[in-house]
DNA sequence: TATTGTTATACTCTATAACTATA
DNA sequence: TATAGTTATAGAGTATAACAATA
């Protein structure tokens, strides 16, 4: 045998024991297999997790500073502008500036956005209902939700 | 009260029950709370998520192939070069070509990787416990940990 | 023909700094 | 001076196609 080729080559059995342990990397892991299904399932209305957990928040909460929806979903403010500026240009959604302070843009979503919202649903609901029967049911998911919250504010 | 000024503004209060159960929603945040802790932990090191988990791996199986390092961790090969580049290039792995299929390049860590990852460890356990202690304890991180295997092959 | 590693490329996501207009 | 939104930019991470060497 060439010295150069390991006995365990080809053995088809790696030990993953160094990384039993590791919380960040099963997280990346599972972030990955469930965002890779979300754009699956949704390539046929492109949007992205993004663009719809926005839309979603300001449907729920009109009326919200930019800044404001920005903060409470994590996402920097320079960042946040383009996310917008898609939704704008599509028509689901449009900034309305304040009065009292000029600086200030209020977010609403818009009719046909709340429209899109609704025809989506379905999607959705399947999407969310697939993650729910990986994990072994309703309780999994909110035993899950229940740990994921306690690693971030 | 100008029109434009919505009545809840400034409250200060979210409603986020359109997300309650958003599995991949939680899942994203969860996971760049904790990636960024990591970023922050190893900073000093100059070190990413990536180079360790490879490193961990090669050091725990020496002599795979690189096409099996990749998939094993869910990195795309073509990816997978420059992550190699960098660890060779800093000594702390290296590449050996198969003598039977000159295609084919085990991997190995070198002594300097291995000292570099026992050198560490105290940092990737504190990054650990914090996780842990988050979460409640280790019963709550190995109830997390199987949860979130059950959402990826 | 098929496979391994590689290059090139594009697109997304995230982070930071600096600008503008307002306050 | 500080804040809200914006622009520009840079750096990761990920995905796909195509190529060279080898099987």
């Amino acid at each position: 045998m060439p010295k150069n080729d390991p006995p365990m080559s080809g053995s088809g059995l790696i030990d993953f024991t160094m990384l039993a342990g590791a919380v960040g990397y099963r997280l990346r892991r599972a972030q990955l297999a469930v965002h890779q299904h979300f754009i699956e399932s949704f390539a046929e209305v492109g949007i992205t997790p993004a663009d719809l957990v926005v839309l979603t928040l300001i449907e729920g909460n009109p009326g919200l500073k930019q800044s404001e929806v920005a903060e409470a979903l994590g996402i920097q403010r320079a960042n946040f502008v383009a996310i917008i500026d898609g939704l704008e240009r599509r028509g689901l959604a449009e900034r309305r500036k304040s009065e009292k302070d000029r600086r200030v843009q209020f977010l609403f979503s818009t009719e046909a956005g709340r429209k899109f919202l609704k025809d989506l649903m379905p999607i959705w609901r399947r999407h969310e209902a697939r993650q729910v029967e990986r994990l072994g049911g309703p309780d999994a998911r909110d035993q899950l939700i229940a740990l994921l919250d306690r690693l971030y504010d």
